[in-house]
DNA sequence: TATCCGCCGGATACAACGTACACATCGACG
DNA sequence: CGTCGATGTGTACGTTGTATCCGGCGGATA
């Protein structure tokens, strides 16, 4: 008698990873939960980026063998979505209402900040992932959008301009300040000094006059904050004339 | 003299992969270049995905031994790098000025049209990476930008405002349409179908009424289109009354 | 109290990956 | 004709995700 309790003929539309974790834990003596592998993992992450994340990684770092998180994870995939789910767990999306621009803008604030935190996120978290903590965003932008007399579409169009921008421009933050970090470039003088070979055979073909001339004249190269705002208030202000709100 | 310093050693300030690229070809008859190159992993990429993109695999397309393409990448990284430049690469940059609004509209579409047709580029292409081909995409920008009577670091930042919205934006429709694919779902009402257990039993949770209302009342959630070209109205509406261009 | 069963974590194993390294080969130039 | 540098080959190693089988503990049941 092969106690096969594989995954069964049927395709696999059993419960889902969420489903699962709302379920009241069946004995509080395990030593591994879903939380504390994820908390781990979000450590690992946190300290030593994505790549670092191995099942064998974790699984040291919990005191267990390295198979033994596949109990609770359907594999590194479910894993990561797990790690993503945890860190949105901590966004603060209490604050008091005040006017649908007021919460879009400290939405998108919290987002970046959020990112930044966890460098990892903009490359693991997949938009309209499914998970609780994830839908609590849309939720609470959409909470911040009703009875502005906008359908449903629009709403949508305005959450996903807004959250659109703030993904696309934190992960070009991040990409830049990880490759920073992982070179050892302290600031942002010594960055440019290590691309000057590239940059300068680059802008010697003549193809970049104008990139070239803004290399010049800029002078906030290195304040992200001031981009990431000045960017964000500027979408706002579009949302606001278009949508007339 | 310990000086072990990890990341100083300056390890690799060779000649950059472009520059490489640009000197004369030594000699026309070797079987392998790296446009050769390029063209063959894009060709894997755009098939079946980022992942099936193997130094093995790719060295199979081509016809030689696992490891002949480093000969002329230094590593995975700057295989992928080549496959991002080549691809930026048939960007159709020349259409004639018209106005900054205009010029950053069709950028904005173009961009969004290149991802959509390669799919793992929004996965593999890092913002602000130093290829010719990316590089043209800023300068063509910044010249549409130029005497608008903006300073430099404005620019910038209504530049990346653009791209920032735009990468996010394809990057949430791009995930949503590749697991579509790869799952095998025709159309939305299909795709609704096969995510319904997990989003009702989210849904059911009943801390989610306002996306729960966005649901029942959208009708437009299936028009990509339609929601990027709104939302990027928006954000060129904002950048035009911000800086009153 | 004795028994059984289902959940848990451990151990082993495998295929695929990126890539380091030494070797063979071939055209060009002295 | 001999030498040399560039090009592609062969082999091998360490690491990764994960399939599979097992032993054992604990609580419900008799």
């Amino acid at each position: 008698m092969p106690a096969q309790q594989a995954p069964a003929g049927d395709a696999k539309p059993p419960v889902s990873l969420w489903e699962r974790l709302a379920r009241p834990t069946p004995a509080p003596r395990t030593t591994l939960t879903p939380q504390r592998i994820a908390e781990a993992a979000v450590a690992i992450a946190d300290a030593e980026g994505l790549d670092a994340v191995t099942m064998r990684r974790l699984a040291g770092e919990l005191g267990v063998a390295p198979m033994a998180a596949y109990r609770y994870v359907s594999g590194k995939d479910e894993l990561i979505e797990l790690m993503v789910d945890s860190v949105y767990g901590r966004l603060p999306l209490d604050t008091p209402a005040e006017g649908w621009r007021a919460t879009m803008r400290t939405l998108a604030v919290q987002l970046r900040a959020l990112h930044l935190a966890h460098p990892w996120t903009v490359r693991a978290a997949t938009p309209f992932s499914l998970s609780p903590h994830q839908l609590a965003v849309p939720e609470r932008a959409f909470a911040a959008l009703a009875g502005q007399g906008l359908d449903a579409d629009t709403t949508m169009a305005v959450y996903r301009t807004v959250t659109g921008y703030v993904h696309g421009s934190v992960t070009a933050e991040i990409t830049l300040e990880t490759l920073r970090r992982e070179r050892g470039w302290s600031d942002g003088d010594q960055t440019r000094a290590a691309l000057a070979p590239r940059m300068t055979w680059l802008m010697n073909t003549g193809r970049y006059p104008n990139y070239q001339r803004y290399l010049h004249e800029a002078t906030r190269k290195d304040d992200p904050d001031w981009q990431f705002e000045t960017g964000l208030d500027a979408v706002l202000d579009g949302i606001a004339t278009r949508f007339t709100l």
